[in-house]
DNA sequence: GACTATAGGTGTACGCTGTACACTTGTCAA
DNA sequence: TTGACAAGTGTACAGCGTACACCTATAGTC
């Protein structure tokens, strides 16, 4: 009975409207997640919140870093190929959690998270023999193509959430539309009855890049 | 002397909105635009605007049309790794004089220019001997190479615009909060003096991935 | 030439946003 | 008991996209 008297709202504080403002960014959407709205969400008038973040620009600083603590840093122990592609693998379902992180992961100002998953793939790669240019080339071509798909993911969204019939009537109107293309006919025809997967889809041009990348390390092998 | 009467503003039409929105936001930024902000750039007042566009999410799909349309279509005379690079380069450069437009390539219902060029790509691979899907794993790949890293060019933004001066100071003061983790450390210090070039960057990667490409397209040779 | 329809531009207003600033309230130390 | 300080509140303002009613100039028809 020493803190909480009846029916006390539980005090705030920055993680708790860290982890509020993540939660109401994942469902609702960067476009419609507003300090008014996380606000409601936490039961209190919308200045309170600027008592425990300095302002909306520094809340989103804080989300997108919490998406990096959630990013596997590289293994010591693993092959260098495979640490990469775990990393990989989670950064990519990190962003599929919290897509509105998408465009933002390194375009704010860098929290702890951030700093220490930078340092341990590039630690990675270092370790594994890539001299320093080539190890900026690579780390480079990876997150360029982490970051790509997760966008591509989140914009296109072959066959993700919408049901078979609605999908299907959709796709029958846009060929409709497309007359004139055919490839982009070939592809809205044959692409859903393909067995499509992002995941697999992801891997696929991973692998590529890793094999790339491993053959430039290892010259003779 | 049949049309202008003296001092008649010229009468505005829905390309002229169109191109001065992608004028405004190449030099303020997405942040920065606005209805109202393109009404004064127009000489008009903001509800004008709206008797040619329907709204402002109609008006950024135009734009991102725009920025597609410069997009130079793969050739088909070319053999298809160079006409893929051609096309790449070239996207490229579009979103570094219109970053602005980054995050909403496909993410915006597809204009006129974007079907042709995702149209000729499709086509370009398929021709090039690609089988459907393997053809799909080639366009999501590079694609997602583009955007990814015309994402990472304008986030990270290494010696770009700024003075060499201010680099510098920027960089000492980053290093000093960088203690613990050494591999950005060596970031820090290495990469400025190491003649970093973001073309050039933009190559390695490209052509680690198209060579990969091709060794699966002919997997004897 | 007079009449009318229509396209283009204007002015006002509403609900939304982030947040500055002054205020109250609740808790603990001295 | 007092006083300080942290937490939450209320009001207010400028900026946003845009609905709606209005004015005006041009074009076509009789």
């Amino acid at each position: 009975m020493t803190k909480q008297t009846t029916k006390t709202r539980e005090t705030l504080s920055s993680t708790r409207v860290l982890q509020a403002a993540v939660a109401l960014a994942d469902e609702a959407g960067l476009e419609a997640f507003s300090m008014r709205g996380l606000a409601q969400d936490l039961g209190v008038v919308p200045m309170a919140l600027y008592k425990h973040v300095a302002n909306k620009d520094e809340l989103l600083d804080g989300m997108v870093d919490i998406v990096f603590s959630e990013i596997e840093l590289p293994s010591e122990n693993l092959e260098w190929t495979t640490a990469m592609r775990r990393r990989a693998t989670s950064a990519r379902e990190a962003l599929q959690r919290h897509s509105w992180a998408i465009g933002m992961m390194e375009s704010r100002r860098p929290g702890p998270a951030n700093l220490r998953n930078h340092n341990a793939v590039m630690g990675c790669l270092r370790k594994a023999g890539f001299p320093f240019e080539m190890a900026i080339h690579a780390y480079s071509l990876q997150d360029a193509y982490i970051y790509g798909f997760a966008l591509q993911e989140r914009d296109l969204g072959f066959e993700t959430s919408e049901s078979a019939g609605e999908a299907a009537q959709r796709r029958a109107q846009t060929i409709g539309a497309l007359e004139d293309y055919p490839h982009l006919v070939e592809i809205a025809t044959k692409l859903p009855e393909s067995g499509y997967d992002n995941a697999v889809e992801f891997a696929w041009g991973l692998d590529l890049i890793l094999d790339g990348l491993d053959r430039l390390l290892h010259p003779g092998g």
